[in-house]
DNA sequence: CTGTTAGCGCGTTCAT
DNA sequence: ATGAACGCGCTAACAG
């Protein structure tokens, strides 16, 4: 028995292979008699229609790949489960590949992708910059999530589609929170100095402590580096230090929960002692003792419009997205202000 | 400029498409001679193999599917990566699939993997019985990671080869660590009842009270299914009615974080009032405060053991592979008992 | 609208 | 050991 193809269903139906291959494309349409006499001649054979066949002869992958720096990065993992969740309903497949922070394997990968073709590419989190990629990538439709590449500005400006929150908004509520809160010695653990991302929730902090009237303070702000054992690092060097303050607001959950293990070595109570405000809501962060306040991104929807946004490029449309919506969750690790003994 | 084919290159260097294929292949000898011509035109006209036509001519996928319960589960995302690491440098793809934890879902995925002809399935802690997947992807080569799936034993035996730690042994470790720091009254947190690395670590939780002359009681124990809430809301549970503990074995991580939380609600401190172990060794684990103390499972080995496995069954070498070893960290979340006031 | 012809780039019989 | 011929299953270009 003999895998059966279009041109078993062409005969049994009396037409020609490729108006079967037409039907099945919808490419054009056809006399309903005819496409009567293929659904029928498939049903009776069985017919399985075969990608792979058809990706050999028009030369193209029905793929997208995703570099990402890592796996088991907590929101990479929900934003490639919103991918997935779309690409599957439009017969594309997924192709995901780890950088390990490392920019020249971004690069590498970029390059493997152009030559296997892939119909789009979605940089997660990118380390390398627009002109970089664009160079490599051509005019393949390439998307930027989350933190969008460095333009390095010396080259020509490239500009890529990125999809992204509003993270000054972002940095602006949760200052603005801790304000409301009665603090006003508040650190701010923002993220790598390359980011454009931590640069803009920089941004809101600085504009929430203006429009209260306190004067920003540059040696309240450490560079976490979105990084846990880092914001952990820093933030048991300023209390080393001897600097005071009453609150943090980490650029990220997990900048957040590092600066929560340097207060708990160092003995001091959150939120009683010190409040703590995050950036990011990873599913861990509801978890943490105590459950961590931060700004809310919705990963899983970004990764839908993202992926949304691509296919739209790959079809050629006019992508049409809004960008998501941020909000503030408010748990347990930030409490009003209380003057200590 | 059209693409360069292995037509090109045999003509160039004066053979047939065959014997250059071969030569890709490396499927016979060929002539030194020759072998030197075709390199040489391989070179000159920057001939460059598609694997893609290659897939297509043979009718093998050169892929293997992974079906997973979710992306964002901390562990999954470790696994994969292991199996990611080694199935690039074997020229196969990777195809993952989320189940979502649904069982029917999981069972159209296998499906789905057997008509899309995948050369091997790994199933990470799936929740179909071995019976019902092997009557699926009849003679693929399919492996069991983590979690077996339920033998039913209505039916055949059917063994799938599967990658296992020694759970009975790690419940026996954890258990013993918390005997040794002077705990007698120790809650355990098993998981689903239906999950065989579950019921193995409950195994060496008894058996390692029963060695040190401690009675089982059954009120001690609780079923936390491996999810953080459920175990929260257990414990939490356990706490009002007065059941009397100095410790708990977590038979995961996420269980054991799901105690800490119910013990933090109830104002309890870790480890000065409660000791608590888990098991899994998340990457947040480390992370959460007090840090938790628990079984180290190396995931990220598990799943190069997995993948190995399945590319030797794919080849048809007999597969060999070594049980990879668990062991106990200690951190901050267990401390010596002390008979509270 | 539809059929015919000609590939896509490679693997795999057969012979020799 | 090597070449010729054919096949994989489908799409695309061209006629009509």
């Amino acid at each position: 028995m003999k895998k059966v193809t279009h041109k078993d269903v062409a005969k049994l139906a009396g037409v020609s292979p490729s108006t079967v291959s037409r039907y099945i494309n919808r490419s054009s349409f056809i006399d309903k008699v005819k496409v009567d006499a293929i659904e029928k001649a498939i049903a009776e054979l069985g017919y399985k229609y075969t990608k792979r066949a058809a990706i050999n002869a028009t030369l193209r992958s029905m793929k997208v790949g995703v570099v990402a720096a890592s796996y088991d990065s907590p929101h990479i993992s929900c934003i490639l489960a919103g991918i997935n969740k779309v690409i599957i309903q439009h017969g594309y497949e997924l192709r995901i590949e780890i950088t390990q922070w490392k920019t020249e394997r971004e690069l590498k990968l970029l390059k493997q992708f152009v030559t296997e073709k892939m119909d789009a590419i979605i940089v997660i989190g990118g380390h390398s910059s627009e002109s970089e990629i664009k160079a490599i990538t051509k005019n393949l439709p390439v998307l930027l999530l989350g933190t969008p590449a460095l333009t390095n500005s010396a080259l020509i400006a490239t500009h890529l589609p990125q999809i992204r929150i509003d993270n000054e908004l972002g940095g602006y509520m949760a200052t603005n929170h801790l304000l409301q809160l009665g603090h006003r010695k508040i650190v701010h653990i923002k993220g790598p100095e390359e980011n454009a991302d931590a640069n803009q929730r920089l941004l809101g902090y600085k504009r929430s402590l203006e429009s209260a009237g306190i004067p920003f303070d540059e040696k309240l702000v450490v560079n976490g580096h979105f990084s846990l054992s880092i914001s952990q690092n820093e933030i048991s060097q300023l209390l080393n230090k001897g600097i005071e303050f009453s609150a943090i607001f980490a650029a990220s959950d997990e900048s957040a929960i590092g600066a929560m293990q340097a207060l708990y070595q160092h003995g001091l109570a959150i939120p009683d002692d010190i409040s703590v405000i995050g950036f990011d809501n990873l599913p861990i962060s509801s978890f943490v003792i105590p459950p961590l306040t931060t700004i809310h991104q919705p990963f899983e929807e970004l990764g839908e419009i993202a992926i949304q946004y691509s296919l739209d490029l790959i079809s050629g449309n006019k992508p049409k997205y809004s960008i998501p919506i941020i909000n503030i969750v408010v748990r347990d690790s930030t409490k009003a202000f209380s003057a200590r003994d």
